[in-house]
DNA sequence: TAAAAGTTTGCAGGCACTGCAAGTTCGACC
DNA sequence: GGTCGAACTTGCAGTGCCTGCAAACTTTTA
């Protein structure tokens, strides 16, 4: 167990996050948005409400969850790739672990993208929320290329990249397929420059060979 | 004057909507977003708070504006463009009466960039509701290809454009250039497949002939 | 076991936003 | 020109998110 750090607190802690974060996606789920309080939430979780912003700072937070991008190591690895490396791929790279741990998560994140969808605000939430990931983005790539803070590029590559790994978790649920595959698809059209796509290979899929593993 | 319909009563209307959307930024501009309330506003604009919510489904509507993509014809005109047009020269073909309409009111624009660029919360609720008009992009580039709901090329195309026209706005006060100037780069950046842009040409930028147009 | 440090909670309050019903203004049609 | 109906404004009352503060409480450290 690498929960938490140390000691008794910390891992109540832990606790009452996690049983806040499945209260309000359960009563969500079950009830919609605008039906379900804080209080709900709070009482479900058996603490104070205002516990609740203790840990959160909206609602919609604890629903929507942490995007990965925000605080693990994603941008460090990015800095950290071998300096002959595209910046495109080196993203896709540093996202990886990121993405595995997502995998890992997924019945949490399936249920998240459930309710986002019943719950258009929500989805709003998400992306107005990433957004603030998206900064540290133009940041890290406006670093890593020696680019001026001025610089388009790192702007345009943290709107577009940021928009494609969005599309993909959307499309996760109902795609069978891994989410890291569903990046690179959404990569591929990006790297096309978004040239119109393909007429599909085969209007009968032959790569259907239902992947179970996920 | 092509302004209202017809009649006092739609004059009014328009008159009060300016009123308020004036109010709202300057106030924020003077006094930073939480130092100024719905109230305030609608009292600088003589009108009672409860009429704002008329007008305005938030307090940050009022001062983001209306994304011209939400409503005026630009769907329409991707849909109409000619059959072998690439979705992307399309959709920069059909966004361009929008984008000299905001060139025309370059005035409030710039005022609006400002006070968001002083209180990130209204960039996040822009970008939220600006995926509201993604939304609707997806269906119609989904339209135009053929593709079915599900494939991810629209939703990809979506989130990229939207995301290269928003970096291309939040430059627009800073880069002296005419804001299409600013679109038509950073799609050029998406063109390219987010390839790690050139050098720039020369440190000297020799383009740097001021265009006083704007 | 006592002090320190961190957490929870209640309380009081500000403010965004909503529905409703009454009042007011305007346009249309006679 | 007067009247009726539609559209718009307003006040009121209420819900609920979210915040700061200070008092309890719990865990850690010494």
């Amino acid at each position: 167990m690498d929960e938490a750090k140390t000691g008794r607190r910390d891992r109540k802690k832990q606790q009452t996050r996690q049983a806040l974060i499945e209260a309000a996606l359960r009563l969500v789920d079950e009830r919609g948005l605008e039906h379900v309080t804080v209080e709900d939430i709070a009482d479900a979780a058996d603490v104070s409400p205002r516990t609740f912003f203790n840990y959160f700072a909206s609602k919609d937070e604890a629903i929507t969850g942490d995007l990965f991008v925000e605080d693990d190591g994603t941008g460090e690895r990015l800095l950290s790739a071998a300096p002959g490396v595209p910046v495109v791929e080196a993203f896709l790279n540093a996202m990886a672990p990121g993405l595995t741990a997502m995998q890992d998560d997924r019945d949490v994140w399936f249920l998240r993208m459930r309710v986002m969808e019943a719950n258009p605000s929500l989805v709003m939430s998400l992306i107005a929320r990433s957004s603030a990931a998206e900064n540290q983005l133009v940041r890290v790539v406006a670093k890593r290329l020696g680019l001026p803070q001025a610089h388009p590029y790192p702007a345009v590559f943290a709107a577009a990249a940021g928009g494609a790994v969005r599309t993909a978790m959307m499309r996760w649920p109902s795609a069978r397929r891994p989410l890291t595959d569903l990046v690179d698809e959404a990569f591929s059209y990006l790297a096309t420059g978004l040239a119109d796509p393909q007429n599909e290979q085969d209007p009968a899929d032959p790569i259907n060979e239902r992947r179970n593993e996920l």
